[in-house]
DNA sequence: GATGAATGAGTGTTCATTCAT
DNA sequence: CATGAATGAACACTCATTCAT
């Protein structure tokens, strides 16, 4: 609506530092107790403002919890894809996707507690502008696992959504591990064993029964 | 708590039927509204029963929540466990564990919807004992791991732990997307491709290559 | 809607007696402080029940004053309605029917302020049922007025909207006046004086100079 | 209180106009939406003017409010005095007077409004300076109303406070009409009318029937 | 055993008002 | 002078939970 944007004169262009006190303290007060157990009161302390400057930057206290991610998601975002220009092979790409994705929550663990214990599951946000930003993240990896198959770094049976699922899979059930029960201790150092295990699969490979045969034929020389 | 159940008479032993009815009904509500937005009002509607007789079965909204995957959740732990006992291998055990955990939430909606969307990130539910079962249900995946692993099947690098995460962390992210947006339409045909990725992995092998370099040593002789 | 009807299971059919008291118990306060000025805790202090308790009988605040005429309101017309078939004459009529009137509010000073100060000002109450009655209550001036028209108790040419404007307006502007300024100290002796007025107008008439007249030609014969 | 209107150095003398323009948004914005919906952010928007300015020209929103009828009403006063000495005739003076007050209204649909449904209502109104011109403004046509009485005009036994009751009650009655319901649409041409329902009554008069009663005489000679 | 009825406790949101600049 | 920015104070309304019958 236009009245929405209007009527409510909402500061938080002009004032961009309190803003992102309240985002902050929203941020880690949700993180804390969960969107509904936590009070608006609750914020405002934290914050060092009062409930109603709350509402002169934010409109409801759902509003404010949707604000969280925008900033550090879009930042986030942009960076990965500046650095996509510069790395080559679709590998080594979506290494670097999954590294910083890992690594995004990892140094934020207040963020990772929102963004999986709370957002990840409202109906609602997955209709708000922040989620697009997700969504446009996302389909950085789509793009590079189509790029791999392409240039025949990676099998061309593979279903690139698939895949996909079981990256953002892998992470996220380990993040949301890490928030609800602190374990694993350190998240980052997790990377490289996913990229291997997304990369080689478990399976011991065939080759060597393969390569038993060539010598094999070595012995008839 | 112990005294917590014996405390208060619960009749749920009783008259299971009507245990049963209430549970279906706040499990059918939950999934549609969420645990806060639900109400009892809602769920004694749709058991045909009083608000009050919720309480003589149940001792709060949110044991009436933790209460809805104990059954389920056994009956399939009991069952997998059953079946592990007649499968040969390690690689086709994994492969059982998969495609039953995505039949499950694949088949029960509802109930997908509960799990993933409220239970997977509650910290109260982790202290359950409904909670220990889904746990105990995750162990058989990491045994099956490390039979693998010790009878050679599996890659001897592998972490079990990680396996597992990005095993069910992909079942999750499905699923959850499954809840919330509605697609993919038929989660269950997704189970092979998942199996084929977490053995095989995405990289092309290097295999031809090594292949080569035996044929050239061939020659020499 | 349905929904307001079913969802909301007011219990108002119940227990009469506790609606009503409640009901007194907001007539009293609303004429005291005014709608706006009056809580919901005020009220609940009143009629010795909880806030929520007002919640079960009725659906809002605003419903809660809208309710107050009604009962009131149309016992009043039926019996209004009633005593008019025992009357004989358009003037006695309507005589009963100010009078009746004026006795209403004399009677029932908090009710007098709450219809006289809230609710005749009130654009949502001009929506509601229970101003239906109170249109419908003085559909009977206007039938009455328009009885005596036609049988030459009132003279012809008066406009039957009009003069129900008067009498009405009359009688509210002496009961909002008495409501706020407590004067005049008995409203009810007013009541013929009113009628006074509206039968024969402030007017000296001309007839006696028309007697005269007459009694000159009295004379010449 | 005069210590209020010290204490704070109100600028209302300093720019009339910026005065005047903010009282026009409150008339204006109360008229539409009532007191206690109207904010003062609507008015604020509507004088194009920030909030904290209507604060340096009236000290509360209840004296905005209150300031709405001073110099309409005072200019209505005023002029209204004056031309009573111009005028001949107690009833042609009351004539006046009540087509005066109902053309105020009518050519001020917003004013007539906020008195109305807003000030005719409201308790602390009745201690305002501008109440006290208000009842001066009445105090004229008890005046008139004596006058005719003692000058034989009017019925000598009417009762000047209940007759004005009745004219002020009547062009209230219909003003409050109008105003909520829109209807009468032309309230101005019912002037005539109302003026002589007081002047005369509804009454035929009985004059008939005592002419009848000279003309049997006139037989009998 | 089942429930109608009552409520305590809690909270998001609004807005008139103030004041430093 | 004008106002942007901040907030104190207030309140209607909801709902899980209890308990007498």
């Amino acid at each position: 609506m236009d009245s929405k944007t209007q009527t409510k004169n909402r500061k938080i262009l002009k004032n961009p530092a309190k803003a992102s006190t309240i985002l902050n303290a929203a941020e880690h007060v949700f993180a804390e107790k969960g969107f509904h157990e936590a009070t608006l009161s609750d914020i405002a302390k934290k914050a060092n403002v009062s409930e109603a400057t709350i509402y002169e930057y934010f409109l409801s206290k759902e509003e404010l919890l949707f604000s969280i991610p925008q900033e550090e998601t879009l930042e986030h975002l942009k960076k990965s894809e500046e650095l996509l220009q510069y790395i080559q092979g679709a590998a080594n790409k979506l290494r670097m996707l999954i590294y910083r994705h890992l690594k995004l929550y990892s140094t934020n663990p207040d963020y990772a507690k929102v963004v999986m214990l709370i957002l990840k599951t409202n109906r609602k946000f997955l209709q708000t502008e922040a989620y697009k930003i997700v969504q446009a993240s996302s389909r950085f990896t789509i793009q590079v696992l189509e790029e791999g198959i392409k240039n025949g770094e990676f099998r061309p049976d593979i279903q690139p959504y698939l895949v996909r699922a079981m990256i953002y899979g892998a992470i996220e059930h380990l993040v949301t591990r890490k928030s609800l029960l602190g374990v694993p201790e350190d998240l980052l150092s997790l990377a490289d064993d996913i990229i291997k295990n997304i990369f080689q699969g478990i399976l011991v490979p065939s080759k060597k029964r393969e390569l038993t045969v060539q010598v094999m034929l070595e012995h008839k020389n």
